[in-house]
RNA sequence: GCCCCCAUCGUCUAGUGGCCUAGGAUGCAAGAUUCUCAGUCUUGAGACCGGGGUUCAAAUCCCCGUGGGGGUACCA
């Protein structure tokens, strides 16, 4: 009889939605999906000098954004809430004073300040022993009481065996373990009555039936410290695994002062939650068949420990970036315009520029862009020139390398008269022929006339090709353009 | 300082003792396509951290170095 599998993500609500949690919790849902488990969303938010309801609300919007959706969650509920850590402080001490009670856990009456000068000794003699000497752990329970009524400031701490030591077998890295001795008696509840992450976490994960704790390998060293809890409690622990902690390029945990951390910040720039879902999977997991692309339902169906890597991958934008290039060129026509409305409208200048177009030509003009770009946020800036009617020229672009000014304003005035017909643009390949000769008859080099054109109607020297970038702005337009390019040339 | 984790092309990785002359992807370079840019296609350069073992055989197993990272809080 096996228990449901359940896992958990259990981020703190302090600042931006971090890329890290995204990353933690797709393993999380994939390998809760994978064995038709449950996947709980857990706000940590016991830092009550951090902790903010702004944030909290971000952690959904980004998590709802990347489609990992969990099964209970402070907002939707569920059998063993709250979710939240801030609404389950009895609960913490509750338990620590079961320890107590068990003599499992001691009050503790010392200073900061002793604390600190206990440490900085140790550390000054190298010798590789615990920080805290255990001063309080003999007080009586009389002497315990006395402090306490005098009005001295406690935290509970746990007894951990001076000897021994604690290990496990994790799951992506193999049997971990660690000397007792070693290990300080750790801070359960701190003195304002609040529980450490420790003692929260540990209490959590058991009443809410956790069977598998997913987390990042920075918190490998306090698992020895949840597991003697879970002992000193007479509880099960979970399993543990331990994924691999995404790195800045210089290998050091990844950090917002060298990566763009923040969930927000993929949104905005256009990146499509797929593909950032698929790069973070990337991050330290590999397909049996080595595929780079592949969508979550994949990530499912091949889900294994085996598969996680321990090194830490550094995470690398421009693979990212080729990575949301290749899902924006596989996105159906509508869905390319839907995708890009919708980013239009929320960010930037919050203007959907496409929904000044007919349907049809929305579907070509993105389509004409898709593969230019690798972010959604590059379509307003790269496609301006197609929404516009005031273009500025620059008369070193208009007159391309080597060729004369009077010879790139001739051929403008003889294309002119080409877009005089509204059906100029009927047939591309006849357009094109025309525009040809025109550029021959003038003694111009197609290659150079063609890019004179296109500075004439896009401003730029980069654009689609340029029968398809005059076709989606009409005869009229792409006339009246290049009027105004030989008027700029006159003027030069 | 002490404890723990880790180590294949610049980067993400395949590799679980012989299929390895180390494979793929990205990035880079070159070429093709071409009205520019992008895309697409083709080609190229590019790695097993070092030293000892074990073995007929080691990128793969063991040990020692070295390097990197994380932890060492009344943060999480």
């Amino acid at each position: 009889m096996n228990k449901t599998i359940k896992v958990r993500i259990a981020p703190s609500p302090t600042g931006d939605p971090h890329v890290g949690t995204a990353y933690v919790a797709l393993f999380n849902l994939a390998f809760a999906r994978r064995h038709g488990g449950k996947f709980i969303l857990r706000i940590e938010d016991t830092d009550r000098a951090r902790s903010t309801v702004d944030s909290e609300k971000m952690i959904y919007d980004s998590l709802r954004w990347l489609n990992l959706q969990w099964d209970e969650g402070p907002d939707i509920g569920g059998p063993n809430g709250p979710y939240r850590q801030s609404e389950r402080s009895e609960l913490y001490r509750k338990h620590a004073e079961q320890l107590m009670a068990s003599g499992a856990a001691y009050r503790c009456f010392c200073t900061p300040a002793r604390l600190d000068e206990l440490r900085k000794k140790l550390q000054a003699s190298g010798a590789s022993q615990r920080h805290y000497d255990g001063l309080c752990r003999n007080l009586s329970e009389s002497e315990a009481r006395a402090k306490s009524e005098g009005g001295a400031a406690s935290v509970v701490r746990l007894k951990v065996p001076s000897e021994g030591e604690t290990g496990y077998t994790d799951f992506v890295r193999g049997d971990v373990s660690f000397q007792n001795t070693l290990l300080d008696d750790q801070v359960l509840l701190k003195s304002d009555g609040f529980p450490t992450y420790h003692l929260a976490n540990v209490v959590d994960d058991h009443l809410m039936g956790v069977t598998h704790v997913m987390r990042a390998e920075e918190w490998i060293s306090s698992t020895p410290k949840h597991l003697l809890l879970y002992s000193a409690f007479g509880w099960e622990p979970p399993r543990f695994a331990h994924l691999p902690l995404l790195r800045n390029s210089d290998k050091s945990k990844i950090s917002k002062r060298k990566n763009p951390t923040s969930l927000k910040w993929y949104e905005e720039q256009g990146y499509l939650p797929e593909a950032l879902l698929n790069f973070l999977a990337l991050m330290g997991f590999s397909m049996p068949d080595g595929v780079d692309i592949f969508g979550f339902d994949k990530l499912v169906e091949h889900f294994d420990f085996s598969r996680i890597n321990t090194t830490g991958p550094v995470f690398d934008l421009e693979k990212l970036n080729w990575l949301n290039g290749e899902y924006i060129r596989k996105l159906k026509a509508d869905e390319l315009v839907n995708r890009l409305s919708a980013h239009m409208g929320r960010f930037g200048g919050k203007v959907d520029l496409l929904s000044a177009l007919s349907p049809a030509t929305r579907a070509t003009v993105s389509g004409l862009f898709a593969p230019r770009i690798a972010r959604l946020a590059e379509f307003p800036e790269m496609a301006a020139f197609i929404f516009t009617d005031a273009l500025t020229y620059d008369h070193s672009l208009l007159v391309p390398k080597k060729c004369s000014r009077e010879l790139i304003a001739a051929g403008l005035r003889e294309a002119e008269k080409v877009f005089e017909s509204p059906d100029a643009l009927a047939d591309h390949k006849r357009a094109e022929d025309r525009l040809r000769e025109i550029a021959g008859a003038v003694g111009l080099k197609a290659g150079d006339f063609f890019m004179a054109l296109r500075v004439a109607v896009t401003g730029r020297t980069a654009s689609p090709p340029l029968l398809d970038t005059m076709a989606v702005l009409g005869a009229e337009k792409t006339r009246n353009r290049i009027a105004a390019a030989v008027q700029a040339l006159g003027r030069a």
